[in-house]
DNA sequence: TTGTCTAATGACCAGACAGTCATTAGACTG
DNA sequence: CAGTCTAATGACTGTCTGGTCATTAGACAA
């Protein structure tokens, strides 16, 4: 037993997951999920296409494993974040701004993230367990603008609906950053997100 | 020569090309472009492999030609609606309509539609054609941004910025009418839209 | 040094699939 | 009916790649 109560064993194996997980990331973001070969990652993470396998059962497992991750990752954040203020319209600047943090800290979680995204629609059949990635998301948002309503802090408008339009706009702007276009300071993205949600485009 | 000037030949040819591009739409949005092989297409469509490429040289350009049709005659018939009417507000609105009763009369299509704009994250090299095909959408909101702010009905905010929401917004609402919540009435969505980016949540 | 044990390797296999092409069906003509 | 011509066919091929497993390297113990 070493420390943390692990064995050398275990401590070895989480880092050739870690190692093998980031290189998965690189390359999955860069041709998406088909055009990656399992002998790239392999390569790009600097060990033979076997060893690949000690580690994990299968190419999903990797980027689901990848996927997975982050999104947890980035979700526990959000919600630290979120809980830590109080108005909504503090919550809401809370989500996006974590998000698009986040996004600048690992681009190529991202680029995995909303491409998986979309295999909701037309994917794979595990596109169920795609959909609960989001899900939780959508109602975590959904949540914050119920109690908001409740509080009288903004006005009757559908929860769902706002959820899914917060959560799109996020997406826009990200991909935006992505492409290389805006990639300045994330506030003027936050700023624009928030501004937009609560007071429109209505002349003042 | 017959009818508009077409050879007979010209006729049985472009009837045949719709069959198998309308087949490709559905296998194509069920499935994804990489899990969907050509025989699955060649057999949508009642036709033998090789007939397929009689009239289309290769699997992307398969699925390139129906992405490109739907685009298309979207893009035009939305231009056609927005230019209808006179006011920003009209014209976002025309915008958004367009969209979501295009979905409804084309489900699959808009299945490959937004599977194929996250391509441009992480997708194959032809991703910069596909942007394209979506440059063109945010180019013309971002020109009636523009002109509203010009003729002082909206406030000062950032047009390509806006654009990107608008587009992003309409994207959640259709790919929640599409995954079966929210069906209903398109004109509770295109309210919904217009009336959040209008006025924003805050309470009147 | 010798023996043991396990993590790593990469040649190999089997299945899948895009794209080809020799063959055929059957429409049309005279 | 015989002859011609072309649209359609589907068996076939070459390639690619996910996953396997017999072999090896080299760490560690005695």
């Amino acid at each position: 037993m070493t420390l943390q109560g692990k064995t050398k064993q275990q401590i070895v194996t989480e880092f050739r997951c870690a190692e093998i997980l980031e290189a998965a990331r690189t390359v999955f973001a860069g041709k998406g999920f088909d055009a990656t070969t399992i002998d790239e990652i392999a390569h790009a993470a600097g060990v033979a296409k076997g060893t690949i396998y000690l580690y994990y059962p299968s190419k999903r497992e990797i980027y689901w494993a990848a996927l997975q991750a982050g999104v947890d990752e980035l979700y526990a954040e959000t919600t630290r974040r979120v809980a830590a203020v109080e108005s909504t319209r503090d919550k809401v600047r809370a989500f996006v701004q974590t998000k698009i943090e986040y996004c600048d800290l690992h681009r190529d979680f991202f680029c995995i993230y909303y491409s998986a995204a979309s295999e909701v629609l037309s994917g794979p059949p595990e596109r169920l367990e795609v959909t609960a990635l989001y899900r939780q998301q959508l109602d975590l948002l959904e949540r914050m603008f119920e109690a908001g309503r409740a509080r009288g802090e903004i006005r009757d408008v559908d929860s769902a609906r706002l959820a899914v339009a917060v959560f799109e706009i996020t997406r826009g702007l990200i991909t935006h950053r992505l492409l290389g276009r805006a990639g300045g300071d994330p506030r003027h993205d936050v700023d624009f997100a928030v501004d937009l949600i609560w007071t429109g485009v209505t002349r003042t």
